[in-house]
DNA sequence: CATGAATGAGTATTCATTCAT
DNA sequence: TATGAATGAATACTCATTCAT
């Protein structure tokens, strides 16, 4: 028998891989579509295994449980936001435009093209159980250091210095308030998804001008 | 009727209203204690009822429903925050010392001497239920727009110009930002309590930096 | 006010103390008729409410959880039947006639009047849980330590020795052992509840000669 | 047709039908002694397959369902008993000596080696479904039956004559009862496996005078 | 024969809310 | 006003069983 007669079983192992994977991204699909219109207490896992077209204990072979369900999410949903501003950080490497960059990819591409992420990073995982808050601190924890680290660079760069020591930490904190309130305030609830283009323009200005403004010798 | 035959009811009544209200504020605080360290779902009626030493039934003759707890908190502490900023901009009318002070007021005060409140208005009050988002929407939309009147006064009064129409409400919402997430960062997180003070007045240069620069015609 | 005016109060608490007792009777005697006659894991307990005529809800009242409504069970029969059982004793205190009363109480009284009480204590209770597997074991080592006991009175007694310092304890578990296999083999599975009054008294004539067996010293 | 023609399937045959026996005990073992350390109704078949090695699935085709699981292994039990016990009774024939030989093995033999069986014997086969109680009901009527008999050839051959008609049949089930209270109280519950040793001696004992108690006319 | 993903009925438990006293 | 017993709808989660591959 040929080689090919050996790939067989090894071909609808893959398949099944492939299947099985897609599986999983339905539900999660399903799940975050609620999350966002409902929200997470709101909807029950009975709604989720109906809107992903499984049944209930299929939502449960994936996941540990409802929880989990949510974690997955915000972790999916904070890798690609850190992906996003990490390859916009590098564009303009140790750059004031590295900060423009990343600021300008969040409001235009990730907030106007997901606002369920920005919904179930920002929103939905506040406040649910100590597990999802553990998870939801430990996620922009890492953003922030990715900013600082941001920030660092531009420093080091640039040849100046900061206020103080925390300096940077302090400044990528008060960028991630920004960050998430424009979107909150302009997406989530007044619907003004047009308006975030501009507003998103000027928040960057103005954390722009924030961060010179701790800068000491220019 | 004598006089006496008046009063007497009269101070009985008045005790009373006294009393109510003594009530009123014991449930109230029982609900935030418990809600800052258990969260808002985690916290059955019954607690609450238990903390605040009074029957189930009592809690619900003085408050509607759960929920109407979570929303009376919240109100109550948004608007301490209103009248505490209110203050700080009338101290120093219509100039950038103004928001410089009402930053102080917000880290040194507010957070410092209430870390509870702070909970409870940032992080508690989100994405709860329909009513109580609307309620906490309303709020925000309530602060921001003292925020926004104050940049306002400060724009008319140095006689400058902003970037566009809508850099007053942006700034606003930046502001706020700030606020929120520095305070959870150092206070809620990190139980930096002391780093706040530090954190807090470069929060406020970066925040005065950031107004400045979207001043046009300085 | 007469006194009997500062009674009313009492005699409503009274007769609401009552009430309530009567209430935990009720469930427990639905309960115990559902899990004698379905056995504990089949029975659900929406049953066992509906049995009782109360909402779920109110079982969980008045009971932890349904693992905590057997063991009450459980606790109840053998309360019962230890106190029967030391009566018995009484009566003829430290004679072989204590221990004859003893088991012509429970083969006539206990089994025929409590059938149901014979299959919760020796057949309900065993294996169901960690929780319940340690309380049968509990109740059953009590169970043996009076008959034990009764057992080193007639010795001394009667002045004679049995064979080895563990006779006492051997004999009780023997006992024990002879009481449920006869009560389980006539009154549950044969449905023999004639069979049972001469089963019993040669039982008792069978236990008798046993412990006869080890004396020694007579 | 060649006879290596015809053996050699027949030896692939035979080699299958070992390995599906082999299958059969594997599975059979790991439920086993998952069903005594956790219990029947806390281990899941899940549980059983990762133990035993194989897909649930396969559990599904070596055994009808979870409770033909347990039940077969009562059966193994039941039947390793029954013919333990003959064996005993074999030897001395007639004899009160083939009481004492088979209460010796029981308590020598397969207490000892065995703990599980007992487990299995005595306390998971009790109440979990209608089938099971069934069969559990069938075997122990059995060991009845046997030591019944037992005691029946015991009365022709030594001439005497026993309280009534029915006192072989009472006489059989307090032995059983004497048995199994003993070997759990001794072996699962105290765990004083050495002590079984002589408690079972004086059970025996104690068995004995019990039978002779119960003989008329000696 | 073996696999393990998929099913979905079944159930214990919670808890906001009500209301007779 | 205050109580707390009673309610019952809502829901997360389990697990024996099946069946396409």
């Amino acid at each position: 028998m040929p080689v090919t007669g050996a790939k067989k079983p090894a071909r609808t192992a893959l398949r099944r891989q492939r299947e099985k994977e897609q599986r999983h991204e339905t539900i999660l699909g399903a799940a975050e579509t609620l999350f966002v219109k409902k929200g997470y207490h709101q909807t029950s896992l009975e709604e989720i295994a109906e809107a992903a077209e499984v049944s209930v204990g299929t939502v449960y072979f994936y996941f540990k449980n409802k929880e989990e369900l949510l974690i997955s999410l915000m972790q999916k949903v904070g890798a690609h936001l850190r992906v996003m501003l990490q390859e916009a950080f590098l564009k303009k490497q140790g750059t004031m435009e590295g900060i423009v960059e990343a600021g300008t990819v969040f409001f235009q591409d990730f907030c106007r093209s997901h606002p369920g992420h920005a919904s179930i990073f920002f929103r939905e995982s506040g406040g649910r159980s100590a597990r999802v808050e553990t998870e939801r601190k430990r996620l922009y924890v890492k953003l922030i250091s990715d900013l600082e680290k941001a920030l660092v660079r531009v420093r080091s760069e640039t040849g100046t210095t900061y206020l103080s020591a925390g300096s940077e930490e302090l400044m990528a904190v008060c960028i991630l308030g920004i960050y998430e309130r424009v979107a909150e305030y302009y997406l989530l609830w007044h619907d003004r998804a047009d308006d975030i283009t501009e507003a998103g323009r000027e928040a960057v200005a103005f954390t722009v001008a924030g961060i010179q403004g701790l800068m000491t010798g220019r």
